[in-house]
DNA sequence: TCCCGTTACTTTGTCCGACAAACGGGCAAA
DNA sequence: TTTGCCCGTTTGTCGGACAAAGTAACGGGA
C-alpha cells in the first residue's frame, strides 16, 4: 500500500460558494479596507452583492461570526470586530485537552508564563493594577478556608499580573494554558492543609514585589508559587504526566463559559 | 440614564436553534461520548434526530467545523476530529494584529517563550529533533544570502526547538506570536549586511549547546540570539514600539495560509 | 412644540421543497 | 486488471415562504 512514487499533483480543492463569500468579507477586513466598527450589509445587500442565495451567504456569515470578526448585535445589522482573545483561548485550551497533553507540559510552561508575566509587572505595573491585585488578595485573604472561592480568585490573580505587564501578546499566550492550570488549585487546597494559606501569602509576597519593582524576589516568590502547585498536585495523589482529561475539562470548561 | 438599581434579571438568552445543535453535539464531544474519528451522521441523519431543517443543521454544522470539532471528508460523511492547533494560532495571529499590539509586545513575548522552548529543548530533545535541527541549519548555511528563504527557515527553526521541548502546550503558546515575529527577520536580513551570518551563527550554537545539554550556553545563545533580532529591527528604520500594521500582516497572514 | 403610542416596514431565524454535481459502489465490457 | 457506465446517496446551492422581533415613520394628545 506504500505509494513508491512522490505524488506529482496536488489535489484539486474547489471552493464552496459560501467559502468565498467568507473570505472576501475577510480579505476586506484583514487588508484593513473594513474596519472594527464598520457596518456590513443586511444579509439581503450581500445577496444582491455576491449575487448567491440568502442560505448561503448566512454559512459564511457564520464562519466569520465564528472566527469573531464578525457580530451581529441583538437582531440587527452585521458589523466589523477585533475579535477578543477569550472565545478563542477557550477554544485553544479545548483542543489541548482533546489532544491529551499531561499536567507536565501544563506545569511547565505555566512557569515559563507566569515568570513571563510577573517581570513585565515588576517592569510595568501601575496604581491601578496594584491596586486590582491588592483587592484581589484581600478577598482571597478572607475567602481563604474556601477553595472554590480560592481557586477563582487565584486564577483571577495570575489573569491580573498578566494584565499589569501591559504585554497583550503576553496575556493571550498564557490564556491557554492559564483557564486548563489554575482550576486545579481548587482540588489541591481542598487536599493539602495549608495550601490555601501559603497561596495567599505567595499573592502577598508578589504584590510587594511589584509595587518595591523588586525583580529578583518577585521572580523568586512566583517560582515558588508555581512549585507549590505541582507539590501540591503531586500531594493528591494523581502523577502529573498524566493526560489532563475530559472528565475533568468538563466541569472546568463548562464554568469558564460563563 | 445610570442605573442605581443593581440589575435584578439576567437579560434573558433565545438560544437560536443552530446554536443548539451546535451545542449539543459539542457536548458530546467534550464529554468523551463522541471521540475523535467517530463519525456523526449525515445531514438528513440530523435533520432527523433534532427535528430541524436541513438549513439549521448546516450552519451548527458550519460552527463545529469552524472550531475544528468536526471534519468533513472530500464530500462524504462527517467525523469528529481533534481540533490541531495551527488552526486556531493563525486565527489568534489575526487577533493580535488587528488589537494593533507592537512589536515590542512580540519581541518581550518571544524571549520569554524562545528561552522556555530552549530550556525544553535541552532536557528532552531526541535523536529525531537534533537530525531535524541540523537539516534545518544545512540549508541555512546554504541560503545565508537569500533574506526570503533564510526567513522562513529561521522560522521553522524555532518551531523544530518548541517542537523539541515535546511539550505541547508550551508549542501552542509560541506560535501565534511567533507567526508574527519571525517573518520579519526576511526584512531584517535584507537590510542589516551580516544579519543572516549571525543568525545562522546562533543557530549552530543553538544545536551544539543542545546536542551537549548545556542549559546555560543554550540560553545564552537564545537570548543574544533574540537581542539580535530586536537590534536588526531598530536598525531598519522602524520604532519597536509601532503597532504591527495589516498592511505587513496581510501578505504575512496569506503566505502562511498554505 | 414635544412626548408617546400605534402602525407599517425591514431583517433575521427557520422552514419547505427542489435540483445539479460529486461521490461510492456494483457490474459489465475490454 | 483496467476502464466505462449506471444508480442511489449526499452535499452545495437555490427560490420562495412566514413568524417574530426589531426599526422607523406617523399622528394624536399635552
Amino acid at each position: 500500500m506504500s505509494d513508491g512514487e512522490p505524488n506529482r499533483f496536488e489535489p484539486i480543492r474547489v471552493a464552496a460558494a459560501y467559502e468565498m463569500v467568507a473570505e472576501a468579507i475577510e480579505r476586506e477586513i484583514t487588508s484593513g479596507r473594513l474596519k472594527p466598527g464598520d457596518e456590513i450589509g443586511t444579509e439581503a445587500e450581500l445577496v444582491r452583492q455576491f449575487g448567491v442565495n440568502r442560505s448561503t451567504v448566512r454559512e459564511g456569515i457564520r464562519v466569520l461570526e465564528q472566527s469573531g470578526l464578525v457580530r451581529r448585535e441583538a437582531a440587527r445589522k452585521l458589523f466589523v470586530c477585533t475579535p477578543h482573545y477569550r472565545n478563542l483561548s477557550s477554544r485553544m485550551s479545548r483542543a489541548l485537552v482533546m489532544s491529551e497533553v499531561t499536567f507536565r507540559e501544563l506545569y511547565e510552561t505555566a512557569m515559563v508564563l507566569e515568570l513571563g508575566a510577573i517581570e513585565g509587572a515588576v517592569a510595568k505595573a501601575d496604581d491601578g493594577d496594584i491596586a486590582a491585585l491588592e483587592d484581589n488578595h484581600a478577598r482571597a485573604e478572607a475567602a481563604v478556608d474556601d477553595p472554590v472561592a480560592l481557586a477563582d480568585l487565584d486564577t483571577k490573580f495570575h489573569a491580573l499580573i498578566a494584565r499589569a505587564s501591559h504585554n497583550r501578546v503576553l496575556e493571550l499566550a498564557r490564556e491557554p494554558a492559564a483557564l486548563l492550570f489554575f482550576p486545579t488549585s481548587e482540588m489541591i487546597c481542598r487536599k493539602v492543609a495549608q495550601g490555601g494559606r501559603r497561596m495567599v501569602e505567595a499573592h502577598g509576597q508578589l504584590i510587594d514585589s511589584i509595587r518595591e519593582r523588586d525583580l529578583d524576589r518577585a521572580r523568586l516568590w512566583m517560582a515558588r508559587h508555581v512549585t507549590d502547585w505541582k507539590k501540591g498536585f503531586e500531594r493528591t495523589g494523581r502523577s502529573i504526566d498524566e493526560p489532563v482529561e475530559r472528565a475533568f475539562d468538563q466541569g472546568m470548561i463548562a464554568r469558564l463559559f460563563r
